[in-house]
DNA sequence: TTGAAAGCGCTACCAT
DNA sequence: ATGGTAGCGCTTTCAA
């Protein structure tokens, strides 16, 4: 790799002038012919500035970290390309962690990254703890949480109405009759879990719905854990005539599971996922769907971020919480004699 | 952020102490006291090394770059996926780049990657050039080309046999009775495509298959260009009875062609993908799949990466190319009278 | 118009 | 057992 010092030597000057004219503005005092032997020898040796040393001596690096919990779930992939499209834009650059849902690997990436150098991050947690979080808010790094946020903590963060659109989705399914709905919730530590959670038991009150705790499934967020969570409540004595199931993958899963119990949507059995995905519409049965507008919680968490960045004084946290559609489709139908058999 | 100078400071020693301390192994000369309050200092300052200063020192950072050009395609995520934990395992980090299958911003990320000190590269690249590569090359720097590689250009590389799967799934059309079968390719300028196409077109020649031009696509990789070039062959005189798509996303975009045109897969049309999602067996028609390896494939490019990184002396390419599978659906069926009419 | 020197934070080597 | 120093590659201020 070379150096300034090797173009330097090249251009036959001192480091700091070729540093001077890389660097600077069009009405810097330098003579033409220099500079043009300097950009040559730029060129020869195909000099690329190291960011390390700039980013060291600069104290920025115009990079900012992103740590996701699965980087295979399209929620979170779609967020990332399109936080990492604004960066592209706004010069920055993106770098990806994927904690896997292990609070361990969040601490480790957040300690990493930080002291790399990274100007910003953004958060979409685990939620086992947040201590370290709380570290980077006390020594005033920026940050913005995505997705999930905590509610006794506050900090930047880009959200959705959960608690409302599981409520919504609830009621679309009581008007079509359904009394007896199951919740395939994912992992309940979650402020997104929680909120949808609340939602849910929201709408079981208010109209009265069956309330057996086996209704309630609490496995993680991954395709297995869906799959397995949702033949067993397909196998209970009393099974739910509707699902109301959180997540991407829990739905792919549960959709295994229905599909091999050979139960039929909607006719068997009716579905309402929170799934943000291209396929949904193609599914055995066209989705219906709760969806995010996963692009614009990516810019708006990047634009939040630039913000606090480029801020000369300490400002006021924003939490930015953005609407969910309901997408319809094809996998809710009224309640029949069958199902409450 | 806490230095070692603040560190020392704190516990009345010398940085280089601190840093000896905090580096070193088991039996390195100290006493237990100093060592105690050097312990104590960095906790409580909440101290992490700065890895910019140390990646510049030491020479190596510890981290690898990624450039993919889709990070929302499964495909590519999963691969990210498989690699980000490769890495972790071998206590790497991972910066994930994404291309949008822009050359400009490929050779942008390969240049801004080298000169953060990363210490290899796993690329997929776009392949409307490869000069930046060649350069790489030259100066030795360790990379592996993954899914995507070049003919003309020796380099590592993990690749998988598209052009024998292409041709087993012609084959495995032609003898349900398809003759007029057409291809949704992709970007024809990459390896991958040129290969599956040679697969499609032996496979033509070995069948004397229907020849029209028109059963050849050439869209590109995304939903919206699958849509509309599917859209495109169905409404052709003389439609396919069957097609072979290209990939996850002109998958996807294809089904949505095919359920908007109210045809039925595989009563209408046969149809097979090179598609790796959890979903494929889920469609509406549960679709017969060429599915890769894909987190071997990522395991296999890092492990390939990593021998290069710490080789000592330059060590000879390896091109590894992986299986793929077909993945059994019900998306094909017999030709029939209706499909010929 | 250009050169010299200091220093970002760290580690390795040489002193003591 | 610990301290001092040089230097990784870069930028910036000051000097000439």
């Amino acid at each position: 790799m070379a150096t300034l010092k090797d173009v330097a030597f090249l251009a036959q000057v001192h480091p700091s002038t070729v540093s001077r004219v890389l660097r600077c503005s069009e009405n810097l005092p330098i003579s033409a012919e220099t500079r043009q032997r300097i950009m040559a020898a730029a060129i020869e040796l195909d000099y690329h500035p190291d960011q390390r040393a700039r980013a060291l001596r600069l104290g920025k690096s115009n990079t900012i970290g992103l740590i996701i919990p699965d980087i295979s779930n399209p929620f979170f992939a779609d967020i990332a390309q399109s936080i990492e499209q604004e960066c592209h834009k706004a010069g920055y650059m993106l770098m990806v962690c994927v904690s896997n849902e292990d609070q361990e690997k969040e601490i480790n990436f957040v300690n990493n990254l930080t002291s790399r150098g990274i100007d910003g991050l953004i958060i979409a947690p685990v939620q086992d703890s947040y201590a370290h979080l709380v570290r980077l808010k006390k020594k005033n790094y920026p940050f913005v949480l995505i997705d999930r946020c905590f509610e006794e903590f506050e900090t930047n963060a880009v959200i959705s109405d959960n608690e409302a659109s599981a409520f919504d989705a609830m009621e679309h399914l009581v008007k079509l009759g359904h009394r007896r709905i199951a919740f395939l919730s994912g992992r309940p530590t979650i402020y997104t879990i929680r909120k949808r959670l609340a939602g849910y038991l929201h709408a079981v009150n208010v109209y009265d719905l069956d309330r057996t705790p086996e209704l309630i499934s609490n496995g993680g967020f991954t395709f297995e854990q869906g799959y397995k969570e949702c033949l067993k409540i397909l196998s209970l004595p009393e099974p739910p005539s509707a699902l109301l199931v959180s997540g991407n993958q829990i739905t792919f899963g549960a959709l295994r599971a229905i599909v091999e119990t050979g139960l039929k949507i909607p006719e068997d059995i009716s579905l309402i996922g929170f799934t943000d995905s291209i396929v949904t519409p193609f599914l055995v049965s066209p989705l219906t769907a709760i969806t995010h507008p996963l692009r614009d919680m990516g810019a708006r968490a990047f634009a939040l971020l630039l913000q606090h960045m480029n801020a000369k004084e300490r400002l006021p946290f924003s939490r930015i919480v953005v609407e969910t559609k309901m997408l319809p489709g094809a996998s809710t139908a009224p309640i029949n004699e069958k199902m409450i058999a």
